[in-house]
DNA sequence: ATAATAGTGTCTTTCAGACAGTATAGT
DNA sequence: ACTATACTGTCTGAAAGACACTATTAT
C-alpha cells in the first residue's frame, strides 16, 4: 500500500438567493442565484475557486465538519445543511487520493450578514447560470444511453469561471444507472464545478416536493419573491396564479405589507412550519 | 491529530424480493423483501451480521469499489448500486475513525444463481420487516420537533437480528432539518441496523417516481408479480385497476403466459426502457 | 392618469382513488 | 361447478395548467 493515507474531507455548496436593483423606479428588483466560492492561497489549483470545505477531525461527525469548515472560513453559522454526494475518483487531488464528502447548503440574506473573511480566506460571491448545450440518445444493446451535456457558467464583480459537465445515463433491460464526468473547467478547483452543477440539480428536484425554498427566504417576503425563487431554480416561469395555489398551504399570511414600491403593497407571508398536517 | 489514519470503506444494501411458497396450491406465491449479510469472522462485532463492504483501494473510485468488494465477498457482478449515504460518526467502528460510503443495491432471482460464498465468508439472505414503534411531536422554540421510533427486523433460517432507529425532524422557521440514530440493536454489527432502515426509506420513497421496481423484477413477469414487489416495499396494498392504469407505460406486453397455476393465466411483461419518452 | 405589480375566479384536462363488474384456466 | 386469480369500465373528486379578469398604490 506504500500510498500516502487517503484522507476525507468535506466541502459545502451553499447557494443564496440575492436581488438585484432595476434600472425603472417602478420595476421589482430581479433575482440571482449565488454560490459561495473562496480562492485557493495555495498549490494545487493556487488562485482557482474552490468550495469552502476542509479536513475532517477525529472527534467529529460529517455534519459537524461540514458547519464547522464553513464557519472557520466564512464566519457563518446556524446554516441549513444536507449531505449531497461523497465524490472518490482517484485522481481528484493531485497530491494524494482524497474523498470529499459534499453537502448543500441554504442560507437568506439575513443570515449573511455575519459573513466576514475569517482567516484572511477571500471569499466571492458567484452567480450561478446553467445552459444546456447537447442532449444525445444512443442506442447501444437492449437499451440506450443518453447524454446531456451542460455549462455552468459563475460570475462575480471581479472573476469569472466555468465547467462544462456530462451527465450519463444508461437504460436497459432492468432500469437506469447514471454517471457524471467534468468534461472542461476554468476558474475552478479539483472537481468542484460538478459538484456545484450536482447541488444545482439536488435544489431544482427537491424544490418541487419538499420546504427547501424556505431556507433561502428572509422571515417575512411577499409571494412574488417567493414565486421569483422557485422560477429562478426551475429556470422557467410560473403562471402566478397556479403557483399561489400549489404555496397555499406552506405560508402563512401576516397583516404587514411589503410598501413603497411605486405600486401596489404586496401582502407579506412566512413559512408556516405545519403545513405538512395540513396536507390530509 | 496522533490519531491512528482514519479508513474509508464502503458497504452495501442488496436487496433483493424472493417468493415464498403457499400452502394451498391455487394460492399465489407470497412475497419477501430480502437483504444480504454477512457473519463476520473477526473482531470487531465477531459472529455478528454485517453488510457486504470493505475498504476503498487507492486505484478505484467509490462505484468501482461497492461492485468489487460485492464480487470478492459474494461473487454477485452487474448489480445495480447507486450511491446511498456516507455514514461518519466517529464511533461507529471502535477500532479506528472509519467513514463509510454505503450504497443501495438490487438483484433480481436469476442474477442470485451466480452467488457463491467466495473466500469462505458465511452470507444469508434476511427477510426484512418494519414496524412502527412511536410517533411524536414536540413543540420547541418557533417550530417543532418530531421523532419517529422504528423497529428493524431481520429474520434469516437460522438467524435472527433487530435494530431500533429513532429518525428525528426538527422544523422551525425556515424549514425542516432530520437526524437519525441507533437506539438498540441486536445481531448487527456497527451502525448497519440503521443503515439498512436508511436504504429500505429510500427504496421506498423512490419506487413510486422511477423505475428503481424493475430492478428486483425478472426478464419477464406478471403484473401481479410487479404489484406484489410495489406492495411489499411500501408496506401497503394497492387497488389493482389503478396500479395497472400507472404502471401501464413502463411495460410492454409479450404474447407468452404464465400457466399452470390453478387458476386463469397471466400474461407476461417485460420493462419498456423507452417509457420516459412517451411520458409528454 | 398611468405604469407596474398584486391578487382572484373559473374553465379544462389530467390523474388518483374507489369499487363494481366480467373473464378464464385448473381441478 | 367452483376457486382463485386476471383483467376492465367507470364514477368521483382533487389537483395542474391556462388564461382572463379585477384591485391598488406611488408617481
Amino acid at each position: 500500500m506504500g500510498d500516502a493515507c487517503t484522507s476525507i474531507t468535506v466541502d459545502t455548496v451553499l447557494f443564496t438567493a440575492t436581488s438585484h436593483e432595476e434600472e425603472n423606479y417602478r420595476k421589482l428588483p430581479g433575482k440571482e442565484l449565488r454560490v459561495l466560492l473562496l480562492r485557493r492561497a495555495e498549490e494545487p489549483f493556487q488562485q482557482q475557486w474552490a468550495l469552502p470545505g476542509g479536513t475532517v477531525c477525529a472527534r467529529e461527525n460529517l455534519d459537524e465538519a461540514a458547519a464547522r469548515t464553513l464557519q472557520e472560513e466564512t464566519g457563518l453559522e446556524r446554516i441549513y445543511l444536507e449531505q449531497l454526494y461523497t465524490w472518490g475518483a482517484p485522481e481528484r487531488d493531485p497530491r494524494c487520493r482524497t474523498v470529499s464528502c459534499t453537502y448543500l447548503a441554504l442560507a437568506n440574506a439575513a443570515q449573511l450578514e455575519a459573513e466576514q473573511d475569517a482567516t484572511g480566506v477571500v471569499s466571492h460571491w458567484f452567480t450561478v447560470q446553467e445552459s444546456l448545450l447537447e442532449e444525445k440518445k444512443v442506442m447501444q444493446g437492449e437499451g440506450f444511453r443518453q447524454e446531456r451535456t451542460s455549462r455552468l457558467t459563475l460570475t462575480a464583480d471581479d472573476a469569472e469561471a466555468y465547467a462544462i459537465i456530462r451527465a450519463g445515463r444508461y437504460v436497459g433491460a432492468n432500469g437506469a444507472r447514471t454517471d457524471r464526468t467534468l468534461v472542461d473547467c476554468s476558474g475552478l478547483a479539483f472537481d468542484h464545478g460538478m459538484i456545484i452543477q450536482y447541488g444545482l440539480e439536488r435544489l431544482r428536484s427537491k424544490i418541487e416536493w419538499t420546504d427547501l425554498a424556505f431556507h433561502l427566504m428572509p422571515e417575512r417576503f411577499t409571494l412574488t419573491e417567493l414565486q421569483q425563487v422557485y422560477e429562478l431554480i426551475l429556470g422557467r416561469e410560473l403562471l402566478t396564479a397556479n403557483f399561489r395555489r400549489k404555496t397555499a398551504h406552506m405560508v402563512q399570511e401576516t397583516n404587514a405589507y411589503k410598501r413603497d414600491a411605486g405600486h401596489r403593497p404586496a401582502k407579506l407571508y412566512r413559512f408556516d412550519p405545519d403545513w405538512e398536517a395540513k396536507q390530509s
